[in-house]
DNA sequence: TTAATATATAAGTAAATTATTATATAAGAG
DNA sequence: CTCTTATATAATAATTTACTTATATATTAA
């Protein structure tokens, strides 16, 4: 792996927000409407936080209707592989009524 | 390992400055002295950007006369060693006029 | 002791990052 | 087509980070 997206990796895993992302995402895909509750803050901020770990190559998405469902790719780097060892899986209530798809 | 000291290990990482010093630290202990040549800033920034390293548990020093020598930690963490093995190892011409120590 | 050198710390500034609000796009429902 | 909802993008404000210059500390040499 080059340099740069050695660092590009590590810069996008380097903040709480985006970290507790991939910890929900451990579990499997998650819609974007679930991780507006999970961190807190506004949904742009989300939309950017995902696009941030999606240009680093560490998530992927679909589309279903207008939804969007995120996922962490194939075969993570062994940066993101070990960062995603060291971090603890994370139950999203997927019940709870705000919850839309 | 909790998520604080995962987070301040990946931050003291995702820099581009840092990763250069670490890459020279991978063939064992080098005078802060030299840094400034390969980095190219100022001694304070350089002396900034070690503390970081320092506090984040990747790298330790010790003092030799006025010097002062730094290396990687006997046993990193999972996450710093898996960067060290991404890290081309950087040699450090000390037989320049300017290398003091 | 005084001078010189290596490194660290402090203070201030510049640059980069992360948030917010406002707006655009795209899909489905009526 | 119009309305509503989910998400993205744009513009901007707030925060954090990384530099610089100036100064402090510590060690050695004279």
């Amino acid at each position: 792996m080059d340099l740069q997206l050695l660092e590009k990796q590590l810069k996008a895993v380097s903040d709480t927000n985006r970290l507790t992302l991939l910890s929900c995402l451990k579990s499997g895909e998650v819609c974007v409407c679930d991780f507006v509750d999970v961190l807190g803050i506004s949904q742009p901020a989300v939309s950017q936080h995902l696009k941030k770990l999606e240009e680093a190559g560490i998530i992927t998405a679909r589309k279903l209707g207008t939804w969007k469902h995120y996922r962490i790719v194939e075969n993570p780097s062994p940066i993101i592989k070990t960062v995603l060892d060291q971090l603890e899986e994370r139950e999203l209530c997927n019940c709870r009524p705000s919850s839309s798809c």
